[in-house]
DNA sequence: CATGAATGAGAATTCATTCAT
DNA sequence: AATGAATGAATTCTCATTCAT
């Protein structure tokens, strides 16, 4: 089955208008090389220079072909970054799912989640660096856009969150938007300095302590002490 | 005493040589005038189309100058975005350290912080939504740049976990560098949200469910109740 | 005699249209030393600049006075140039002419003026620098500008040559239009190389040396020689 | 083999920083068109509005390119000055050198410099103009740049007045250095002369009169009429 | 499909000149 | 007269995109 076929035209975007997943090409091997080749390049030069400063002309360099053949495969450069995120980290954020199943409590769900995350980030800088630079351009300018893969996400960690209180193991008395977005929130700024302070230490041993933090908190007492106040 | 005069030229960073904040004006109320006019339309239309796509144009129309002027008020484009972090948002950062100190105990102080945090945020929705985008670029793009405002705040929140751990209300058992990422990531993402939901609700509310996240975690049972299971 | 009467009104010419030399302002004096404090600050900068690459503002801050004062004296940047030329250049190519008079013979009276040349150049090196590199400019772009300067020149050397004639000093078997720009493009030669190597040298010292090439030539032979060509 | 290759890199001057002339292309046709079609355009507007003046729109509408078709083939405005110093003039300097072997003697050497030098620039006005005009410009304001070109021309001359002074047809007793400036200051003007006054005449007639110049100067006498004087 | 030269719209920036004070 | 802030026309240069080969 063909890698593409899973997300084809299952995103239409304001801001992205007539950006679309190309065809698979009926398993063209040669084809779907220059895509990937391509967009790999791509990935690594928006890495290093950010979207706006990369040229086409460094992305073809780095992909060894020539400018024009880009637009063979990519509809213009925003499409290279929307393919970026719907197809590439897509593919990412899909296998999370797969990865909390694993588990059968909400914590131990969760801290696979992070732990994945973590170690997808930590695995492919280069995604890491623009998926964390560029998703939150994406979010304020292109409305909907990058919203599908937050929206995946946070859908992860409120299934995770509704088993954890059903197990009783997770408190009931907050909103669980609010608690979503603290959970991803973190994880963000924490491979955020991953990645700012240059991708030097190993990110997923952050997984475990993060986890026991997003559970017990910084708070010393206990919820009788809470009860106090 | 003039707004500017606290911070001039303290910012010298790479990535914006040649950048500095202009002088106070001996209070030439219309120099000053003039340049909050322009700084101010600028992170209107920085906010609106992003700072790359933002045109100085753009911002003089908004301004209600010649796109001249601005050059006489600020070095070039990316100066506008300098003072922005320098100045402006700067200034706002400052005051979160006093909002603080009515405080006395950990808990309450962190409340004020975040509640102050996301006040200032909502006060000013322009500034909150370029903040938010553009300094996270900015961090990864200029190495030092930004990092001056996150460190001041990492360092306010570093400074109640000690002092907590100190009253006993803050546990001692973790990364006081995870910990401190872990609070301010999910403030963010709180304000990513509010911001790219399109600013609807209240956002100060949010401030005390999330400072009860943060010391309470989600977890329901105390520690003792996690190691039983 | 108020200096700039001298030559008030005396050029008319293409690609200067409209620039005229001010009224002698009736012996104002501060008038005039404005006037004469931005024109003397205006051939430092081009000195130091380039005519093209001097900006009214540098002029401004040389002469001490604000950029709109420069338009009160003169009618834009490029009359500024020619005031220079057309009053204080020709004011020093004027005195050559009584230098050549004090002289008898032709052989002295160019000795005299090649003398005099060198040393007004060398005394005030930044109009040597302005004239020697904007003349030629001048002379191609503006057509007629500074032919009078060189027309003036040319004419003395033209008197000295038919004076010389008729004495026996100087041959009669040449162009004399080709002589007097032999003579001309020497002089300026060597001032052009005094100056682009940096001012250093006793540029008067070369006058002697010079006009013995002018008369004798390089050559090694006699007259009898030359006839046996 | 390729016109260019003579010079290639071997410039590496102030002020010209990174300018570097034009892969010889691999005789790729089309290329090396653009790129005289580029610098001929150039040429001929430069002479026309001088360099300063001219936009590069204009070149781009001379050359019948679009203007970012000449950033392709040049690095900038100046580059475009640098190539036709480096490149176009160079390749007329360096011919005239073989022309010089040519005669046997130093006078008929210094004749057929300066016949070959008048030639080439009554063959391309042109490059005479921009030449003239540009070359002092550039000798004034980016120290070595030209002067590589003004050095090849006075070694030439250096070394016939070291030939005329041992075959005994040239003084020993002045200046060499004085000489040569003397020599390339006279025809220079006689350039300028033909080039301002409209390219009218016939400039290559002026060798034989002004090299009996160079020779015999403008005395009458021998040396010793001069000194009975 | 692949190429890469050519395009030209668009953006930042400069600076001579004006004019209200 | 003097000022200098404001102007905006003009210019250089970039780069995404096209298209003939």
């Amino acid at each position: 089955m063909n890698l593409h076929s899973l997300n084809e035209g299952s995103f239409i975007i304001q801001g992205f208008t007539g950006c679309v997943i190309k065809k698979p090409d009926k398993s063209n091997k040669s084809n779907n090389d220059k895509y990937h080749q391509i967009l790999n390049a791509a990935i690594k030069v928006f890495a290093e220079q950010g979207y706006h400063k990369a040229t086409i002309s460094q992305v073809a360099r780095e992909a060894g072909v020539a400018d024009g053949t880009i637009y063979i495969y990519f509809k213009n450069k925003a499409d290279i970054l929307f393919n970026f995120f719907s197809y590439k980290t897509r593919r990412v954020f899909d296998r999370f799912k797969g990865e909390v199943e694993e588990a059968e409590h909400a914590e131990d769900k969760l801290r696979n989640l992070i732990r994945r995350h973590l170690g997808e980030f930590q695995r492919d800088p280069n995604m890491a660096v623009v998926f964390q630079r560029e998703a939150l351009q994406a979010r304020y300018i292109d409305e909907a856009y990058i919203k599908d893969i937050t929206k995946m996400y946070l859908d992860i960690v409120g299934d995770i969150i509704d088993q954890g209180q059903k197990e009783g193991s997770i408190r009931k008395d907050f909103q669980s938007g609010l608690a979503k977005r603290f959970i991803l929130g973190a994880v963000n700024e924490v491979i955020n300095t991953w990645v700012v302070t240059g991708i030097k230490y190993d990110l997923v041993t952050m997984a475990d302590p993060l986890v026991d933090l997003y559970f017990r908190g910084i708070g010393a007492g206990g919820r009788e002490m809470q009860k106090e106040n």
